[in-house]
DNA sequence: ACATTATACTGTATGTTGCACAGTATATCA
DNA sequence: TGATATACTGTGCAACATACAGTATAATGT
């Protein structure tokens, strides 16, 4: 039931992951620094999930990235994009309902 | 935009999903009468997404489902099972754990 | 009486995504 | 000089939401 409990959270972070780099990128961030960065925060995300992650989300238009090469090693930098910021709200919104929905649901089997 | 925020929706549908059903079938219920007792909750649940879902939860032991062949038509009727259960319980906890950290960061932003 | 709509499912295919695995290359420190 | 931390790229797989297609009975309308 392990195996079948880690799949289930691993499709939880879908969508949710999304969400959090979104968040986070509110600040100019690269990579590795939003690793650690969270890791201060206490979660853990995967180098191999964040990687294709912010490639993906940069493909979309919701981050936008460039790459800083003045220090001694290349880095590169995203920030939140206003098309990312849209989607963010959205993405906010629907988790909101998501909530509700579970809630309404969960409140009604108490009371039956 | 439209098309890029439907594919997010449907990412962010991916465990939500599962863990509604769970709560759902605290109370014995069938597939078709799960979705209209979602419709009258305001939620819309597309056929094509629940019919499969029940039968991976039933595959992995989260429900039980049996037929109920004494009425005008044929029914399956699933209940959560106990493994379903802890899963529920863990899952939970999960979306607990993902609030906070959304909350953590974005807080974060705020402040700085 | 006959068509339409609601009910209640099954089966299979597809696209997206988290994560695994593998690789590259520089910097720091013991 | 060898390990460890930093900071990425590229490719492939498995799981799941959803689409598409199909089956079959009951109720309702005309």
């Amino acid at each position: 039931m392990d195996d079948q409990m880690q799949s289930l959270a691993t499709e939880m972070n879908r969508g949710f992951l999304q969400v959090l780099v979104l968040a986070l990128l509110e600040r100019k961030m690269y990579g590795y620094g939003m690793i650690k960065h969270l890791e201060e925060a206490g979660y853990r995300i995967e180098e191999n999930t964040l990687y294709p992650l912010l490639r993906r989300l940069e493909k979309n238009g919701w981050i936008a990235g460039d790459w800083d090469v003045s220090e001694t090693r290349p880095k590169k930098f995203y920030v939140i994009t206003e098309t990312g910021r849209k989607v963010r709200g959205h993405a906010l919104r629907l988790w909101e309902e998501q909530a509700t929905t579970l809630a309404r649901v969960t409140e009604v089997e108490r009371d039956v």
